[in-house]
RNA sequence: CGCGGGAUGGAGCAGUUCGGUAGCUCGUCGGGCUCAUAACCCGAAGGUCGUAGGUUCAAAUCCUGCUCCCGCAACCA
């Protein structure tokens, strides 16, 4: 049906001044989750992230530091690449915006749009402070003087590019209302349209003069590209947009994007900006763009100066990667930020992955070596609570289709969920320990215990868009090689006779006094 | 009146589009069961749905005022 059919989904790329924390990547898992999910539905997915690591903080960091920029930001592409790598991110590609390549790429756009008349030449008027060497806007003085150091500040014009958002103001809007996906979730869309684009769109300062690292502009080398064009223009770059239409063939099979995510804090630049430049190009725009909500630490952002901030790799010494996939997935639901702390870290883990699903795992696998010396048995499906179940586990891959394709993440994995509550709820109901007893009831014993296994694989083999790991060790647990999407389209493809060795605990229970201790040191 | 979001039992959330017995996950208490990891299943207590008013036979849901919290507010990733 649908083979071979692409999909492109991209992250926003981090910037490369400090390293990433909890929060940062929370967008990167989320993104695995869609990417992970379609390849095993079949399609030719390409899923790309990276850093962008030009511009000036950069410069002051690496200069703090006492390294060159270059030396700098190689440093931190290296760890959030690492970071990635640790929770299981299957990206396809990790693009860094240094790459000479994409330079030239992002100069030739840069160059086609001022010959286009697109960009142009004028000057940035504001205010500047010398000791912080930063400019600021009239209105954003406090009493006249610099914000950050309050001394005094000299007006300063500076000549600089500008795009012509104005131009494509109309253009804009109408493909959103046009287009009800665009723009992710509502909430967010009507923001940009009442907040930005009604109020008219001023154009953007596409160059600086104050800086030098970043991409030059090819015929105008004072000046830099300022971050939108070339940080923003990574998602075609990198797949092989050219300028003059000479696209590469993976340009051709994977443009326009499908997904693009990033955070709500830059869905402005993603949803006006990008497709601005993307209609100066004259190419097309990408299909969905989600703004997604984000992690906080008790409700609160996640920063620095708050002193709440969390790393992977730190949370990584306590818990498993999927412990901590499952847990972000879980927490942060499709419009509302969501919430995080250790309390809550240790109790959803030890609630839905250890007593909900590991429980159930071992419980199920220990009847079948108890009862049928583990191989499993043919079903008869006959009781309304077996109809019950198998209704449920065959409605699950459309419904979470569904709400991937929206971008429920969360709602999509509660759903999941749902189905293994269901199976302890149905052991519960058919009681197997005493059809055991019963030497008539062995048939209905076999089909309990079928049905709780196919039930399982089908859990299992949608988790493996969420838990990679843990969804392979069920698998292996109950022996199939049944893990493709298509392969849940009904209930019964495991094969009856499959026999099974292992019913050790899938995750051990954390004792949570014992676990808070621990990360206090 | 800058824009948007939020305020629902002890915790985290859904429900508000198109008004009509307030739901989920967890916690607490009681019961059941024993295949399993003090697990699993059932039941109960616990909410004047931020606040004041309005519309209506009927409002968490619609309208108006107010309070508090969060994010954004144009060059700050």
């Amino acid at each position: 049906m649908k083979m071979n059919k692409k999909i492109y989904i991209t992250t926003a790329i981090d910037y490369t001044s400090q390293k990433p924390h909890i929060g940062n990547n929370y967008e990167k898992v989320i993104a695995d989750v869609l990417a992970r999910y379609k390849r095993l539905d079949g399609y030719d997915v390409l899923f790309q992230t990276g850093t962008d690591e030009h511009g000036q903080k950069v410069m002051e960091e690496a200069k703090k530091v006492g390294t060159t920029p270059n030396e700098y930001v190689n440093n931190i592409s290296k760890i959030m690449k690492d970071l990635l790598d640790l929770l299981n991110i299957s990206y396809d590609k990790f693009v860094r915006t240094i790459d000479p390549n994409h330079e030239k790429k992002v100069q030739e756009i840069f160059e086609y749009l001022y010959n286009k008349g697109d960009i142009y030449l004028d000057k940035y008027e504001g205010w500047y402070c010398t000791p912080c060497e930063s400019f600021y806007l009239e209105k954003d003085l406090l009493d006249g003087k610099c914000p950050d150091c309050n001394r005094s500040v000299t007006h300063n014009s500076e000549e600089a590019y500008f795009f012509k958002l104005s131009k494509y103001e109309k253009d804009l809007l109408n493909y959103i209302e046009n287009n009800p996906d665009f723009i992710k979730p509502e909430s967010k869309k009507r923001e940009m349209i009442n907040n930005f684009i009604k109020e008219g769109l001023q154009d953007l300062c596409v160059s600086r003069t104050s800086l030098d690292w970043g991409i030059k502009v090819s015929f105008d080398p004072k000046h830099v590209v300022y971050v939108w064009i070339d940080a923003l223009s990574n998602y075609i770059t990198f797949i092989g947009y050219d300028v003059n239409g000479n696209h590469s063939e993976e340009f051709k099979k994977y443009w326009p994007a499908d997904y693009q995510i990033a955070g709500k804090d830059i869905i402005r630049f993603h949803t006006i900006y990008w497709p601005i430049l993307l209609m100066a190009l004259d190419i097309p725009l990408p299909k969905t763009i989600y703004g997604h909500p984000w992690l906080t630490i008790d409700g609160g952002k996640i920063s620095k100066s708050v002193g709440n901030v969390i790393y992977v790799d730190e949370l990584a010494k306590h818990f498993t990667i999927d412990q901590i996939r499952y847990f972000l997935i879980h927490s942060v639901p499709y419009q509302n930020d969501g919430t995080m702390n250790y309390e809550l870290l240790i109790s959803t883990i030890n609630s839905d992955l250890v007593n909900t699903l590991g429980n159930l795992v071992s419980r199920t696998n220990a009847m079948v070596i108890k009862y049928f010396d583990g191989i499993v048995p043919k079903s008869a499906l006959e009781e309304n609570e077996d109809l019950e179940l198998k209704n449920y586990a065959e409605e699950l891959k459309i419904k979470t289709t569904k709400l991937i394709d929206d971008c429920y993440f969360s709602e999509s994995l509660n759903n999941i969920m749902k189905l293994f509550r269901k199976c302890n709820k149905y052991i519960d109901q058919t009681e197997p320990w005493n059809l055991a007893k019963d030497e008539k009831k062995q048939e209905r014993l076999g089909t309990v215990l079928y049905n709780l296994v196919e039930s399982i694989r089908i859990g299992s083999v949608l988790l493996q868009a969420y838990i990679p790991e843990t969804a392979e060790t069920i698998l292996n647990k109950i022996n199939t090689d049944q893990r493709s999407l298509a392969s849940i389209d009904n209930f019964g493809n495991y094969k009856s006779g499959t026999i099974i060795t292992d019913s050790t605990p899938l995750f051990a229970r954390i004792n949570k006094e014992d676990k808070l201790k621990e990360l206090e040191t």
